[in-house]
DNA sequence: TTAGGTACTATAAATAATGTAAGTAATGAG
DNA sequence: CTCATTACTTACATTATTTATAGTACCTAA
Protein backbone atom coordinates (compact mmCIF):
# COMPACT_ATOMS: atom_id res chain seq x y z
CA UNK A 1 0.00 0.00 0.00
CA UNK A 2 2.53 2.53 0.98
CA UNK A 3 4.56 4.37 -1.60
CA UNK A 4 7.03 5.42 0.78
CA UNK A 5 10.17 3.95 2.37
CA UNK A 6 10.24 2.76 5.07
CA UNK A 7 14.00 2.82 5.66
CA UNK A 8 14.62 6.69 5.05
CA UNK A 9 15.36 9.40 7.73
CA UNK A 10 11.97 11.18 6.37
CA UNK A 11 9.84 8.28 6.77
CA UNK A 12 11.28 7.68 10.64
CA UNK A 13 11.40 11.37 11.44
CA UNK A 14 7.82 11.30 10.83
CA UNK A 15 6.91 8.38 12.40
CA UNK A 16 8.64 10.11 16.30
CA UNK A 17 7.23 13.11 15.57
CA UNK A 18 3.76 11.26 15.06
CA UNK A 19 4.35 9.18 18.38
CA UNK A 20 5.00 12.19 20.03
CA UNK A 21 2.68 14.86 18.88
CA UNK A 22 -0.51 14.52 18.22
CA UNK A 23 -0.62 17.38 16.25
CA UNK A 24 2.09 16.63 13.77
CA UNK A 25 0.12 12.92 13.48
CA UNK A 26 -2.79 15.09 12.60
CA UNK A 27 -0.83 16.85 10.13
CA UNK A 28 0.20 13.74 8.57
CA UNK A 29 -3.06 12.68 7.51
CA UNK A 30 -4.72 15.56 6.48
CA UNK A 31 -2.06 17.01 5.21
CA UNK A 32 -2.31 15.86 1.77
CA UNK A 33 -2.82 18.67 -1.32
CA UNK A 34 -6.95 18.08 -1.46
CA UNK A 35 -7.20 16.51 1.53
CA UNK A 36 -8.59 19.37 3.45
CA UNK A 37 -11.14 20.46 0.70
CA UNK A 38 -12.24 17.03 -0.10
CA UNK A 39 -13.33 16.59 3.52
CA UNK A 40 -15.10 20.27 3.70
CA UNK A 41 -17.45 18.85 0.80
CA UNK A 42 -17.94 15.48 2.56
CA UNK A 43 -18.79 17.37 5.94
CA UNK A 44 -21.97 18.94 4.06
CA UNK A 45 -23.16 15.17 2.60
CA UNK A 46 -21.91 12.34 0.90
CA UNK A 47 -21.06 12.49 -2.48
CA UNK A 48 -19.89 10.23 -5.56
CA UNK A 49 -16.46 10.54 -7.28
CA UNK A 50 -17.61 12.29 -10.44
CA UNK A 51 -19.40 14.95 -8.08
CA UNK A 52 -16.26 15.26 -6.04
CA UNK A 53 -14.41 15.64 -9.40
CA UNK A 54 -16.76 18.35 -10.36
CA UNK A 55 -16.30 20.52 -7.14
CA UNK A 56 -12.74 20.17 -7.63
CA UNK A 57 -11.53 21.96 -11.00
CA UNK A 58 -8.24 20.67 -11.47
CA UNK A 59 -7.71 17.37 -9.90
CA UNK A 60 -6.92 14.38 -11.91
CA UNK A 61 -8.33 11.34 -11.32
CA UNK A 62 -5.99 9.64 -9.83
CA UNK A 63 -5.18 12.37 -7.36
CA UNK A 64 -8.79 12.37 -6.43
CA UNK A 65 -8.14 8.34 -6.15
CA UNK A 66 -4.98 8.43 -4.20
CA UNK A 67 -6.90 11.04 -1.37
CA UNK A 68 -9.63 9.02 -0.99
CA UNK A 69 -8.06 5.91 -0.62
CA UNK A 70 -5.49 7.50 2.37
CA UNK A 71 -8.77 8.84 3.77
CA UNK A 72 -10.34 5.34 3.51
CA UNK A 73 -7.47 3.97 5.14
CA UNK A 74 -7.53 6.24 8.08
CA UNK A 75 -11.27 5.72 8.84
CA UNK A 76 -12.07 8.87 8.24
CA UNK A 77 -14.07 8.35 4.93
CA UNK A 78 -16.67 5.51 3.58
CA UNK A 79 -17.14 4.25 0.69
CA UNK A 80 -19.88 2.14 -0.64
CA UNK A 81 -19.79 0.92 -4.07
CA UNK A 82 -23.71 -0.14 -5.26
CA UNK A 83 -23.74 -2.64 -7.76
CA UNK A 84 -24.94 -1.27 -10.95
CA UNK A 85 -23.97 -0.12 -14.56
CA UNK A 86 -22.55 2.59 -14.75
CA UNK A 87 -21.18 2.02 -11.58
CA UNK A 88 -21.96 4.32 -8.33
CA UNK A 89 -19.80 4.70 -5.70
CA UNK A 90 -20.31 6.87 -2.49
CA UNK A 91 -18.68 8.58 0.02
CA UNK A 92 -18.98 9.72 3.46
CA UNK A 93 -17.32 10.88 6.64
CA UNK A 94 -17.15 8.44 9.43
CA UNK A 95 -18.04 9.61 12.91
CA UNK A 96 -14.38 10.65 13.58
CA UNK A 97 -13.92 12.19 10.32
CA UNK A 98 -16.87 14.12 11.24
CA UNK A 99 -14.86 15.22 14.32
CA UNK A 100 -12.88 16.99 11.87
CA UNK A 101 -15.60 19.96 11.30
CA UNK A 102 -14.19 21.51 14.65
CA UNK A 103 -10.54 21.48 13.04
CA UNK A 104 -11.19 22.88 9.36
CA UNK A 105 -13.55 25.47 11.48
CA UNK A 106 -10.43 26.80 13.24
CA UNK A 107 -8.18 26.33 10.05
CA UNK A 108 -10.88 28.45 8.19
CA UNK A 109 -10.87 31.14 10.97
CA UNK A 110 -7.29 31.33 11.53
CA UNK A 111 -7.00 31.40 7.80
CA UNK A 112 -9.59 34.19 6.98
CA UNK A 113 -7.27 36.47 9.39
CA UNK A 114 -4.16 36.02 8.19
CA UNK A 115 -5.57 36.27 5.12
CA UNK A 116 -6.44 39.65 6.36
CA UNK A 117 -3.35 40.79 8.03
CA UNK A 118 -0.75 39.86 5.37
CA UNK A 119 -3.17 41.51 2.55
CA UNK A 120 -2.84 45.09 4.16
CA UNK B 1 13.50 33.14 -2.27
CA UNK B 2 11.47 30.18 -3.50
CA UNK B 3 12.04 26.67 -4.00
CA UNK B 4 8.86 26.34 -6.40
CA UNK B 5 8.05 26.41 -10.21
CA UNK B 6 5.75 29.49 -10.78
CA UNK B 7 4.70 27.85 -13.73
CA UNK B 8 3.93 24.23 -12.45
CA UNK B 9 0.18 22.90 -12.54
CA UNK B 10 0.76 22.47 -8.85
CA UNK B 11 2.23 25.84 -8.35
CA UNK B 12 -1.25 26.93 -9.65
CA UNK B 13 -3.61 24.14 -8.36
CA UNK B 14 -2.62 25.27 -5.08
CA UNK B 15 -2.84 29.20 -5.21
CA UNK B 16 -6.11 28.35 -7.05
CA UNK B 17 -7.23 26.13 -3.11
CA UNK B 18 -5.47 28.67 -1.35
CA UNK B 19 -7.65 31.76 -3.09
CA UNK B 20 -11.24 29.65 -2.44
CA UNK B 21 -10.47 27.98 0.82
CA UNK B 22 -9.22 29.56 3.78
CA UNK B 23 -8.33 25.80 5.45
CA UNK B 24 -5.97 24.81 2.39
CA UNK B 25 -4.50 28.53 2.58
CA UNK B 26 -3.83 27.87 6.36
CA UNK B 27 -2.70 24.09 5.65
CA UNK B 28 0.13 25.65 3.28
CA UNK B 29 1.24 27.69 5.44
CA UNK B 30 2.11 25.14 8.13
CA UNK B 31 2.13 21.97 6.32
CA UNK B 32 5.74 21.98 6.80
CA UNK B 33 7.01 18.84 8.25
CA UNK B 34 8.38 20.57 11.22
CA UNK B 35 6.40 23.41 11.09
CA UNK B 36 3.71 22.40 14.01
CA UNK B 37 6.26 21.35 16.56
CA UNK B 38 7.71 24.48 16.16
CA UNK B 39 4.93 26.42 16.86
CA UNK B 40 4.34 24.41 19.89
CA UNK B 41 7.37 24.90 21.29
CA UNK B 42 7.47 28.63 20.25
CA UNK B 43 4.22 28.84 21.92
CA UNK B 44 5.18 28.57 25.47
CA UNK B 45 7.80 31.32 25.21
CA UNK B 46 10.76 32.49 22.51
CA UNK B 47 13.70 30.05 21.73
CA UNK B 48 16.86 30.66 20.32
CA UNK B 49 17.97 28.40 17.29
CA UNK B 50 20.22 26.03 19.39
CA UNK B 51 17.36 25.68 21.63
CA UNK B 52 14.81 24.39 19.32
CA UNK B 53 17.76 22.07 17.65
CA UNK B 54 17.71 20.55 20.91
CA UNK B 55 14.04 20.31 20.96
CA UNK B 56 13.44 18.60 17.80
CA UNK B 57 15.76 15.42 17.62
CA UNK B 58 16.09 14.71 13.85
CA UNK B 59 16.22 17.91 12.43
CA UNK B 60 19.04 19.11 10.38
CA UNK B 61 20.19 23.00 10.64
CA UNK B 62 18.93 23.46 7.20
CA UNK B 63 15.44 21.91 7.83
CA UNK B 64 15.09 23.89 10.84
CA UNK B 65 16.51 27.54 9.31
CA UNK B 66 13.89 27.19 6.56
CA UNK B 67 11.44 26.61 8.13
CA UNK B 68 11.93 29.08 10.18
CA UNK B 69 12.53 31.52 7.26
CA UNK B 70 8.96 30.54 5.98
CA UNK B 71 7.31 31.01 9.09
CA UNK B 72 8.96 34.19 9.50
CA UNK B 73 8.00 34.82 5.94
CA UNK B 74 4.34 34.28 6.65
CA UNK B 75 4.72 36.69 9.70
CA UNK B 76 4.06 33.79 12.42
CA UNK B 77 7.73 33.95 13.85
CA UNK B 78 9.51 36.97 14.69
CA UNK B 79 13.31 36.96 14.74
CA UNK B 80 15.48 39.13 16.61
CA UNK B 81 19.61 38.96 16.44
CA UNK B 82 21.58 40.46 18.97
CA UNK B 83 24.80 41.59 17.86
CA UNK B 84 26.93 39.45 20.07
CA UNK B 85 29.60 36.85 19.77
CA UNK B 86 29.13 34.00 19.05
CA UNK B 87 25.79 35.28 17.54
CA UNK B 88 22.77 34.92 19.48
CA UNK B 89 18.94 34.87 17.78
CA UNK B 90 16.10 34.79 19.49
CA UNK B 91 12.45 33.37 17.55
CA UNK B 92 8.72 34.44 19.10
CA UNK B 93 5.61 34.11 18.15
CA UNK B 94 3.67 37.21 16.63
CA UNK B 95 0.28 37.92 17.28
CA UNK B 96 -1.19 36.56 14.50
CA UNK B 97 0.90 33.13 15.44
CA UNK B 98 -0.06 33.07 18.83
CA UNK B 99 -3.61 32.80 17.55
CA UNK B 100 -2.40 29.66 16.28
CA UNK B 101 -3.16 27.99 19.56
CA UNK B 102 -6.76 27.02 19.08
CA UNK B 103 -5.82 25.47 15.66
CA UNK B 104 -2.77 23.34 17.66
CA UNK B 105 -5.57 22.40 20.37
CA UNK B 106 -8.00 21.38 17.63
CA UNK B 107 -5.44 19.37 16.01
CA UNK B 108 -4.21 17.82 18.88
CA UNK B 109 -7.66 16.79 20.04
CA UNK B 110 -8.84 15.46 17.02
CA UNK B 111 -4.91 13.29 16.79
CA UNK B 112 -5.76 11.86 20.01
CA UNK B 113 -9.12 10.80 19.20
CA UNK B 114 -8.04 9.23 15.91
CA UNK B 115 -4.68 7.44 17.79
CA UNK B 116 -7.00 5.77 20.21
CA UNK B 117 -9.89 4.88 17.71
CA UNK B 118 -7.34 3.54 15.22
CA UNK B 119 -5.19 1.92 17.62
CA UNK B 120 -7.61 -0.42 19.19
C1' DT C 1 -21.94 -3.41 -33.45
C1' DT C 2 -20.85 0.53 -31.55
C1' DA C 3 -20.81 4.16 -28.49
C1' DG C 4 -21.28 5.89 -23.80
C1' DG C 5 -21.17 6.45 -18.91
C1' DT C 6 -18.69 5.54 -14.29
C1' DA C 7 -15.05 4.78 -11.43
C1' DC C 8 -11.31 3.58 -11.57
C1' DT C 9 -5.78 1.46 -12.72
C1' DA C 10 -1.07 1.56 -14.87
C1' DT C 11 2.93 3.74 -16.06
C1' DA C 12 5.91 7.39 -16.59
C1' DA C 13 7.43 11.89 -15.81
C1' DA C 14 7.89 16.24 -13.45
C1' DT C 15 8.13 18.84 -9.39
C1' DA C 16 8.65 19.62 -4.44
C1' DA C 17 10.34 18.51 0.01
C1' DT C 18 13.65 16.69 2.86
C1' DG C 19 18.28 14.99 4.16
C1' DT C 20 23.69 14.84 4.00
C1' DA C 21 27.89 16.80 4.56
C1' DA C 22 30.84 20.31 4.58
C1' DG C 23 32.04 25.06 5.04
C1' DT C 24 31.67 30.22 6.75
C1' DA C 25 32.08 34.65 9.70
C1' DA C 26 32.92 36.92 13.78
C1' DT C 27 35.28 37.32 18.11
C1' DG C 28 36.91 36.28 22.59
C1' DA C 29 39.50 32.94 25.53
C1' DG C 30 43.80 30.77 26.27
C1' DC D 1 48.00 32.07 16.68
C1' DT D 2 44.59 28.50 17.48
C1' DC D 3 40.41 26.90 19.05
C1' DA D 4 35.68 27.07 20.42
C1' DT D 5 30.99 28.79 19.93
C1' DT D 6 26.69 30.04 17.35
C1' DA D 7 23.76 30.47 13.66
C1' DC D 8 23.75 29.87 9.79
C1' DT D 9 24.85 28.83 4.04
C1' DT D 10 25.96 26.03 0.05
C1' DA D 11 25.99 22.22 -3.11
C1' DC D 12 24.30 18.04 -3.87
C1' DA D 13 21.63 13.55 -3.17
C1' DT D 14 17.60 11.21 -2.03
C1' DT D 15 12.79 10.61 -1.31
C1' DA D 16 7.95 11.99 -1.58
C1' DT D 17 4.16 13.99 -3.82
C1' DT D 18 1.76 15.51 -7.68
C1' DT D 19 0.69 15.64 -12.64
C1' DA D 20 0.07 13.61 -17.46
C1' DT D 21 -1.77 10.37 -20.38
C1' DA D 22 -3.74 6.34 -21.71
C1' DG D 23 -6.34 2.40 -20.89
C1' DT D 24 -9.82 -1.03 -18.36
C1' DA D 25 -14.45 -3.51 -17.08
C1' DC D 26 -19.02 -3.49 -16.86
C1' DC D 27 -23.57 -3.21 -18.86
C1' DT D 28 -27.00 -0.44 -21.45
C1' DA D 29 -29.14 1.75 -25.06
C1' DA D 30 -29.23 2.72 -30.03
Amino acid sequence: MSEIKQTSTNFSNKAALSDECPEAYASNIIGGQWTLVICSWLLSGKLRFGELKKKLPGITERMLTLQLRKLEENKIISRTVYAEVPPRVEYEMTEIGYALKSVIKELEAWGESHKKLTSK
